[in-house]
DNA sequence: CTACGTGCAAAGTGTTTGCAGCTCC
DNA sequence: GGAGCTGCAAACACTTTGCACGTAG
């Protein structure tokens, strides 16, 4: 429903405003972006594509500032999945996200599998774990039923 | 001991021989600099000035072709600690490591601590994980007990 | 009105690449 | 003596920053 979007984008063009900031047509596009997206991880350049089939004047810069504001705000979150650039997504959808270095494939999984790693080095090491900055990289099902891997590095073709 | 370096040092650009590489000045330099800080996550740059302090004339470059052709030969692994460079050491020394996003300490935990999730996630999901080359960021025990954000950054003394 | 946001371009960081010359085996 | 390595500098990908102008509230 394109009608409950847009209540959510000024819901957070709100927290926005209520935080001292502006909403701007930028900023709107930018959480418009996210919300369109909710499964995909989008890379700022994804997003800057998206911001700007809406505004196409938007600078790149302003898209990485709207989503640093939207991060201090804690709307947002970014994670790496790779070498290549962050991806962004709304908070809330929070989930651990398995890479497959071979095809690039991107399993989510909840972060309640790991629940139990995260009491068990919270309790062995002190370490209070957040799993979800990094991806974890890996090899997918289909990678794994080819031959073995060559390297631990690959991109989608 | 010095002498075991050495040796270390011989036999890894025997290794790069046998697979029809050349044994050249930087190549031994960049080897005995990971083997001569074997508890430390190097970076690039930490490399560099070490290749360097013996062999002031090699390139970056060069450095990163050594590493390269080092994890080809399967003798080095690179592992990202956070968003700044990668960092370098020999393999073997294979462990999962946690960072500490507030003060920057990384805890070491061996991989077998990892066993039973890795098998859950290739039970439920199919995915065969590499913790290895993507750190886990959290806080540690110290920043925990202290406030939520002491902003200050650097190394532990 | 004025603090905050923006567009633009340039700088920054970490890493890779093209190329001519050198060197290891 | 030729494949392989090197130094140099420029290119690269992603992101940040400085600045003058613009606009939301």
């Amino acid at each position: 429903m394109v009608d409950a979007t847009e209540e959510r984008v000024s819901s957070i063009l709100g927290q926005i405003r209520s935080n001292g900031g502006r909403a701007t047509a930028a900023r709107r596009a930018t959480i418009t972006a996210l919300l369109e997206a909710p499964r995909n991880h989008l890379s700022s350049e994804d997003i800057i594509r998206k911001v700007r089939s809406q505004q196409p004047e938007v600078a790149e810069s302003t898209v990485y500032r709207a989503l640093a504001a939207l991060e201090d705000l804690g709307v947002v979150e970014h994670v790496h999945l790779g070498h290549g650039p962050s991806t962004y997504h709304l908070t809330g959808q929070a989930h651990q996200h398995l890479v497959c270095g071979l095809c690039g494939k991107v399993v989510e999984v909840p972060d309640s599998e790991f629940a139990g790693i995260a009491e068990r080095l919270s309790a062995g090491y002190g370490f209070e774990i957040d799993l979800r900055h990094f991806a974890i990289l890996g090899r997918c099902h289909q990678c794994r039923s080819r031959r073995p891997a060559p390297s631990t590095e690959g991109a989608p073709g």
